[in-house]
DNA sequence: AACGTTTCCGTAAACGTTTACAAACCCGAA
DNA sequence: TTCGGGTTTGTAAACGTTTACGGAAACGTT
């Protein structure tokens, strides 16, 4: 039951006995007598007055709110980049709102026009598509946009990426280190960003590398998650024996290990393992998975730090920035001495 | 570089020739002449015209957004629950705001005094700690609050929560038909909502089942997290020898199935498993984990409809809720038969 | 005592909508 | 032709702020 009506400026000002502009200067702390302070901070208190965000939204012409549109809310990788988005956008004093956008294309112009309605200051962005169109719609926008990942050819948006082919050659690279030479790779679905880059990834490492390319030794998964990734371990080891697997994700990590356990092989002995984004999923399974960090976080915090600069500053250069991965190495890549 | 000027009711008016009331009312969809509704719909279209939000919320007094507050964005749990919000929400033609309050209590009455400036129509919270003094502040509310979890004695708000009770008496009769006597129990801190609730759920399923409570046999991690679970987990099994333990947590179940393997045991053989809120990472971990659900997706679902309903009627009963848990078994806790 | 400066405060306009009200129009009936 | 009723349109007020502007008051200076 609510109970306290709203109250407003005017009431406040009437039983002040001063003036809106009076009672306005001192909420913000503008200059004033200290007898209309005194009369204003009263009366204020007694009405239990506070400011009416839309109404100083409508005058300033901001809203002092970020919206955040990530594709898939499920990846635990996306839930690390949006904490952090949500710390970084917080302490600058902007709210967030979330947009969750599904994997409809339509979804995305749909929140392009709506942010034109202006409900928040800009946007970001972390597309699984780029449609072709996507491009001029973005740069038409009136608000600024910055966006995690690639970009349509052309475009010159604010832009934090991943090197996803740095990526996967450091995972290639401990592999053959550990003296591993039958690297299998686990993929999510090509035609998504993520997707083309990680197989662009392993394709070049392997060949740098000068191992041969199998195409039984790779497999697409339907989507991102440890459901689909069930199905397509299952189709890797019927068509192929590894002696190591490159997973695009650590959800398609853990569930390689789960079917490679069930057919008696063990990781990291007979299979190592190696996922992606080092989520915490790849700290807490057991064995742990070593994982390529892409910089998921690096790139959530730069991200929201370049929008907060274009907000402040629009007229600043374009960023276009790439965050160089790093790899965890944990116990289901690392192959045990025998002797001991 | 944003290039188009936002154009107003008014650019579209002057274009089209018509008043600003005209324009407002073809884009509400109200009667007008066919004749009219031409001339601006093509000024419109020329311009690229979307109403202002902000412009529309003043006036209407209505935001369409909808705030979110949970205090630990990183466990797996809340995730699903605010995925859930936001899809029922969104439905619904709000806006989500996350509003992420840290552990610190006075987070929660800054929330409060900030949401009494309007930026969001109403606001799910989902409180880890309740101090006395939030009781009023919340029932001081201008604006419709619906809480997840309990609340403190006497306060009359619309509320949804667990039955903790009733869970953990799921798994250890569970546990107890699988032929296991000596039930341990790790617990998240005491001195939260859910952990306050869990412990006495484990007291009264141990007792009304006869079976002794054992002071060593209860520990409590530092928090909700998988890396407190770990010590805890540790500490558990130096100070007694269980053949089964209940988790507060998913991720306390996972940490102490880490802890169990490493020192030897089997699960289930040795050691039988059942964590708690029924999240991805049980049925993801090897072996899966038994796991009871405490219906959080169905608590975020209920608590964003009773929130709508109360929007659309503001004097409506207020209604406090309870959902039913149910136990999902998997291999953690399935005493094998020996014979096969 | 008259003047310029500075400080303080109030009036009113503006932000971009929605909507109550009234004016204007059209139509058919008397 | 005049009138009444209904439809369509425009004018203006309102939502709750911020802020440019000007007037009033206070003060020190010649």
């Amino acid at each position: 039951m609510p109970q306290t009506k709203k109250s407003t400026l005017v009431l406040v000002a009437e039983r002040a006995g001063v003036s809106i502009a009076s009672v306005s200067r001192v909420m913000n702390g503008l200059p004033a007598s200290d007898q209309i302070i005194e009369r204003v901070r009263k009366a204020a208190d007694e009405l239990g007055y506070v400011p009416d965000a839309t109404a100083r939204s409508l005058k300033a012409g901001r809203t002092e709110q970020i919206a955040l549109a990530v594709a898939d809310v499920g990846n635990p990788v996306y839930v690390g980049m949006m904490h952090e988005i949500s710390r970084v956008v917080t302490k600058a004093g902007y709210r967030l709102v979330l947009s969750s956008t599904g994997s409809d294309p339509r979804d995305q112009i749909d929140l392009l026009t709506s942010l034109n309605r202006g409900f928040a200051d800009g946007l970001i962005l972390s597309p699984l598509r780029v449609p072709e169109e996507l491009g001029a719609q973005l740069e038409a926008s009136r608000l600024p946009i910055v966006i995690i990942g690639s970009l349509p050819p052309g475009v010159e948006l604010d832009n934090v990426r991943a090197d996803s082919v740095a990526g996967v050659a450091l995972a290639v690279d401990h592999l053959v280190e550990q003296g591993r030479s039958r690297i299998a790779f686990v993929n999510g679905p090509v035609d998504t960003v993520p997707g083309a880059a990680r197989l662009n990834g392993y394709v070049s490492a392997l060949t740098a590398r000068g191992l041969p390319l199998n195409q039984d030794a790779q497999v697409s998964a339907k989507d991102f998650t440890y459901k689909a990734g069930l199905k397509a371990a299952a189709r890797l080891l019927d068509q192929c024996t590894p002696d190591a697997v490159v997973c695009s994700n650590d959800l398609l990590a853990i569930a390689l290990m789960k079917v490679a356990t069930a057919r008696g092989l063990r990781v990291p002995d007979d299979l190592a393992i190696v996922g992606m984004d080092d989520t915490d999923i790849a700290d807490h399974a057991n064995p742990a998975i070593t994982s390529v960090d892409l910089g998921s976080v690096t790139r959530a915090k730069t991200a929201a730090k370049l929008l907060l600069r274009r907000l402040e500053d629009p007229q600043a250069p374009v960023e276009q920035i790439v965050i160089e991965p790093t790899l965890t190495v944990r116990a289901s890549s690392v192959t045990r001495t025998t002797e001991g």
